[in-house]
DNA sequence: GCCAACGTTGGC
DNA sequence: GCCAACGTTGGC
């Protein structure tokens, strides 16, 4: 079992949106740079993710789950891109904000703090408990 | 709204 | 294969 953490804006897809869904679950496609997609590739079925809501929020409001493996992006003909199914599992009780992420001193190697820009990574076992923990479950 | 960081593109 | 130019993302 690996964990992640998805990336969206809320104006473009939501935490809401993707509850919605429901268990189906939706394609998380759209994603259009290669260290994304890569770890996409790499994600199995009923790996865990976080979905992090960039700009307006800047928070982790919820925990997903690998529906789908990787298959085409069905947004573009590009054979290149590829995606993965997710479903939401659980909202945080509390939402775990970036400042609260910067200024945890043992999240100080998250990719979300040192690389802001990268909108699916990977997060280890040990930051996965520990912003758990932080978000109240 | 601005700007820094970063990825991608394309000319050479 | 290098590197400059450009576009995009996302925090502030």
């Amino acid at each position: 079992m690996r964990y992640w953490l998805f990336k969206s804006e809320a104006s473009t897809w939501s935490w809401d949106q993707q509850v919605a869904r429901g268990e189906e679950g939706e394609q998380w496609d759209g994603v259009r740079n290669y260290q994304a997609r890569n770890n996409m590739r790499a994600m199995k079925l009923g790996d865990q993710g976080f979905f992090y809501h960039s700009q307006d929020e800047k928070a982790v409001v919820g925990i997903v789950e690998v529906c789908a493996e990787a298959h085409p992006d069905s947004t573009t003909d590009d054979p290149r891109w590829e995606c993965v199914d997710i479903k939401a599992v659980r909202p945080m009780p509390n939402p775990v904000t970036l400042a609260m992420c910067k200024s945890d001193a043992r999240l100080t190697d998250m990719v979300l703090v040192n690389n802001t820009r990268l909108s699916v990574q990977p997060v280890t076992e040990a930051e996965w408990k520990i912003v758990c923990d932080l978000g109240g479950l």
